[in-house]
DNA sequence: CGTGTTATTGATAGATCTCAAAGATGGTGG
DNA sequence: CCACCATCTTTGAGATCTATCAATAACACG
């Protein structure tokens, strides 16, 4: 409902950022938006990637599952991020499904619409281009850290990478925050147990506070307590 | 040497797909070529991303160091490729290092160049997005079977991967199979003992070949050997 | 106050890393 | 042509982390 609001957050938001009214009011005009409750899904995992979304409201979480149905979460998103960037480049298939975690709401162009509107402004490719890589580099660091770093260490990156985004109260479960780090529920569980007896975080039932991030980051970067 | 030859490899190259020969020679105009030996470094870790960079001929490895030493193989690349995509969008520094592993040539832009270059033909800001979004298609998938797979199925996906882009005989040693697939030089070296008892590869001193990829496939896929 | 979800904790087994030692391999220079 | 060297590889034994399984507890919600 409120325009005003929506061109702020699309504004904001990363492919769209440092462009003029004009732009963003091209860019608002050119999507639809579409409302989601807890629990709904922008799109899932195969489907053929016809939009691009950007978030304007709410929580989303980007999962992908294997054959055998284990999952990992992708991406947890905010307000102002972008998803399904696939789309942009005829990519074909969605490699994840986005499930609203609150009450939410998204913009999304068509991949054509898309094309339209990068060509009356070329600034939001670049942009794009941006986005995307920026994502890559946060990628390849998280595999990084898979491949040679212990659970506990994961654990401390992928809430201290939460801290950033979304500040020092964070909604997410056990089973989110292992599936972020790439372990089990148990592992996780015992580690915040573990943090909670140090006084590091504050831990309830769907909610992990952090309470001293300094102490959190000495576990991720360095090897002694 | 083989001015056409270039040409050609630029064409062929994923930047550059579907070009038409003027952009292809305006883009092979602008960029510098630069010839590596075994060893030599294309960019390293941490420096200030000022080039994008295109492999011509030969090897390049990209990996990612940990503050305490420890490596990962983040791509290896054929001919064609593109290395330090950062620099596209003035994203601040390189995240890993590329080193030759052969008699290798490059063609880079600057920042700039690759600026002037969109503008002429932007065709190429669409192909680099593609770019991008495939390699981190890619790196979201090894994310995953990081997170979900053990080492056996980590490492028969880390040689299918090889296979389909450089053929069944593949020149690496098992330290750098060991840092594709996350895991350690001697689980790496078991594996392959295993799997050469079994005649679904024939390897050797920093060479491995391929006898049945559909063997391998079925350890990647299923679980029953 | 049930009821379903989410979290905790313990015991156990198994995969994988670590460390150590020895065996191949291929290139190089005398 | 051969001996030598650095590098790469194999294999074993033990330690450790982490997943797995099971049982219980805490919580939120209607």
């Amino acid at each position: 409902m409120p325009e005003h609001n929506e061109r702020e957050r699309l504004a904001s938001a990363r492919p769209f950022a440092g462009l003029d009214e004009v732009a963003v009011d091209d860019a608002a005009g050119a999507g639809h938006r579409r409302h989601l409750s807890p629990g709904e899904t922008v799109f899932r995992q195969g489907e053929p990637a016809d939009e691009l979304f950007v978030l304007l409201e709410g929580r989303v979480k980007v999962t992908q599952v294997t054959s055998d149905g284990q999952q990992v979460v992708v991406r947890l998103l905010g307000p102002g991020e972008m998803m399904g960037c696939v789309a942009a480049w005829g990519g074909g298939n969605y490699p994840g499904t986005a499930t609203a975690q609150e009450e939410t709401s998204v913009i999304g162009w068509s991949g054509a619409a898309l094309g339209r509107l990068v060509e009356r402004h070329p600034a939001i490719a670049r942009n794009l281009l941006g986005t995307v890589g920026h994502s890559l580099q946060e990628t390849q660091t998280r595999l990084r850290e898979l491949a040679t770093e212990r659970v506990e260490r994961r654990l401390a990156h992928a809430l201290l990478r939460l801290v950033d985004k979304e500040g020092r109260s964070l909604r997410l479960t056990r089973q989110e925050l292992a599936e972020l780090a790439g372990t089990t529920l148990f592992t996780a569980s015992r580690t915040l147990s573990a943090w909670e007896a140090q006084g590091l975080v504050e831990a309830g039932r769907g909610r992990v506070t952090v309470r001293r991030p300094d102490g959190l980051a000495a576990l991720a970067e360095d090897a002694s307590p």
